[in-house]
DNA sequence: CTACAACATTTGTATGTACAAATATAAGGG
DNA sequence: CCCTTATATTTGTACATACAAATGTTGTAG
């Protein structure tokens, strides 16, 4: 549906303005559909970025700065977001010897194993997204996307 | 700045994934960007969302399930999203006299003078975005969100 | 009329998030 | 070494948001 039609706006916008708008309201549909897919594994979106990050470090530990720089969408307190991870027992936490001042953070068993249970669910997910659109588009959305944000 | 280069993943992932993230990631930028250029007037993106839409009523009253309707963002209080808009007198509430269910919600002098401030300002944002791109490719973009979210 | 379902909004409450200040540690200059 | 500054994370607090239940109102079937 027309990003016009779906805000039911009568007063014709700028294309600028459509396309921020656009681009906004897109982001809120997939992020609903994600969080819709992650609820019955009773975990929000952005743990669930995180769970993934940590997996990426393939065994290597990764302390809470690179965490935060790495996550989709930053936010100020992810001390408390990996707090949720560590009390349902998908990640643990421990201090660095080497630099006290950080901390190691990595996925456990049970984090892995929730991962991959989630796996094929949310590849689901972003496949009937983007299948919507052909190959070579999708690319070049990909290259637009990547251009609006220089 | 690419996707992948952006959250630092080494694993490369399927363009489907990229797509999703990048539009995610690429909303919070803008929106950031937004929230920014609105800090000196005092309000949030919702809440200027909100006037936006009562000003596009020109002069008939919103009520409540309508301003939810048309928000980029739904959310589930716009009760007292709009509660703060009347503290701050850029907007008016009244119960409807026909159908005391509902509630008339109009923009005040106040409010639309502050949106004739703002205007300007969101202007610049949304163009030094959007102007990042050609003009050809900002249609494009728009069918193909347009059709993602069909 | 009256009872009951449907509707529009509001309120209670638990949880999430932002921002700044606090804590703890490390590193570097004199 | 001691003092200052920088770094990494945590905590306090105020505010935002989600979700469900409550409120008040209307429409309608009997």
């Amino acid at each position: 549906m027309k990003i016009e039609e779906l805000l039911k706006t009568k007063d014709k916008m700028p294309e600028s303005r459509k396309l921020v708008l656009n681009i906004i309201v897109t982001a809120n549909y997939i992020t609903d559909k994600i969080a819709e897919a992650l609820k019955p594994f009773a975990i929000s979106n952005q743990q669930f970025n995180v769970l993934r990050i940590l997996r990426g470090q393939k065994g290597k530990p990764a302390n809470l700065s690179t965490i935060q720089e790495r996550m989709v969408s930053k936010m100020s307190n992810t001390t408390r977001l990996v707090d949720k991870l560590v009390d349902k027992n998908y990640c643990e936490r421990i201090v660095c010897p080497s630099n006290r001042r950080k901390v190691e953070i990595r996925i456990t068993k049970d984090g892995l194993e929730l991962l991959q249970k989630i796996d094929p669910v949310i590849d689901k997910v972003e496949n009937d997204f983007a299948n919507k659109i052909s190959e070579k588009e999708i690319l070049s959305l990909n290259t637009n996307l990547n251009e609006l944000r220089s």
